[in-house]
DNA sequence: GTCTATAGGGAGATAGAC
DNA sequence: GTCTATCTCCCTATAGAC
């Protein structure tokens, strides 16, 4: 299953400084198998026996590098793989259905975030705080790309403080944001039934297209 | 919290069935138990102990009942509390509004069912073929319920398959169950920041609309 | 710096008391 | 029919070996 890499011996001819290590490092190592199982089976539901046997390691040798499973939670969320910068402004859009695209080809990683993202509801959960900012900043930057696509001249009433003290750009950025999150639960426990990207698609022009008109 | 109706004691003139208990039964204060404890703490992160404190008995107590965790989640899940019947056709999304409403003064069963959905979607989850068939359901009916909103004229379009196989009133179907599952995530970490209803109603008028225009 | 041995405290479930 | 005593297993984390 786990293949270890050989690790050849470095050679330092002055003492310079700490030895680089060839081995990706134990920590990154780590953190990839605790993303892959915290997808797969949840936060909870994961031991750090499951973890320390994909190293072949015990699961002390695990907590050495994180210090508490909380820790090791908290870190392979901080992971974020960005591999490409998410684009401000209205390209923002788009990039949102090209990330649900992404999605439906890698379900480990939809499936951590959802799987955590919801488990983050429940009481004292370590990984509420981080939820919590990311769904703040989310709506924000996306409450921003809309009115940047809706363009100076519609943006007026969008953009203005609406019931409850959100605007209605501001609704339809929860909105878009609920629906990716929503569809990427149905897909994983039925991946024919729904089409992410699409719907995620759909969504964002039915909102757009509902506030250009003014409702 | 919990409120443990008094029940009136039966007269049977005859010699009847068995004697009938002065409380509930205690089947149903362990389902109204578990139902709340596992929506504020998960199902994986609660322990049969948990529950059986509540009623001050022993973690085996609560097994009789139900013969194993699983079968204890399983009742919970079927227990429903449909205080009032969705209705059929065009109303219905008038009553998934008038849900959301209602969810955001149930924060318990918001919860339960937000966070066991989400966790079904793990590795072997005992819920899992439950949430399924509950989502390939509530997609028919919805996907029904617009095109009933729509009325026979403007039906054509929207009813007919799309790419993937799935016609653009059955992704509108997906797309408003998927809206109403992700506002509960962000409403759980954050009430103040989303207004459930009003976005949930805001997203199905724009998919609607947008259908009548038949895009 | 990296990891193992072991502690110490629950977990769920079986078998059987009342 | 209802529940407790108890078994066995597995969990996280500390202390300390290498």
């Amino acid at each position: 299953m786990s293949e270890t890499p050989p690790e050849p011996d470095e050679s330092r001819p002055d003492g310079g400084p700490p030895p680089p290590r060839r081995r990706v490092n134990r920590r990154e190592q780590i953190l990839r198998a605790a993303a892959d199982v915290f997808a797969t089976q949840g936060f909870h539901n994961t031991s750090l026996a499951d973890i320390a046997t994909m190293l072949d390691i015990t699961p002390a040798g695990v907590l050495h590098h994180f210090g508490s499973k909380t820790g090791l939670l908290t870190a392979v969320l901080e992971l974020r793989d960005d591999t490409e910068p998410a684009p401000g402004g209205s390209p923002m859009l788009d990039h949102l259905v090209t990330t649900a695209e992404r999605n439906s080809e890698r379900p480990g990683t939809t499936q951590l975030y959802a799987v955590l993202s919801a488990e983050s509801a429940t009481e004292d959960h370590p990984a509420q705080g981080w939820f919590r900012e990311r769904y703040t900043v989310l709506r924000r930057d996306i409450e921003g790309a809309i009115l940047d696509r809706l363009g100076p001249e519609q943006r007026g009433p969008a953009g203005a403080p609406g019931p409850g003290g959100h605007s209605p750009a501001g609704a339809a950025a929860a909105a878009v944001i609920a629906v990716m999150d929503g569809l990427q639960v149905q897909w994983l426990l039925d991946p024919e039934a729904v089409d992410m990207a699409l719907v995620t698609e759909t969504v964002i022009d039915a909102l757009v297209a509902r506030l250009a008109r003014g409702e």
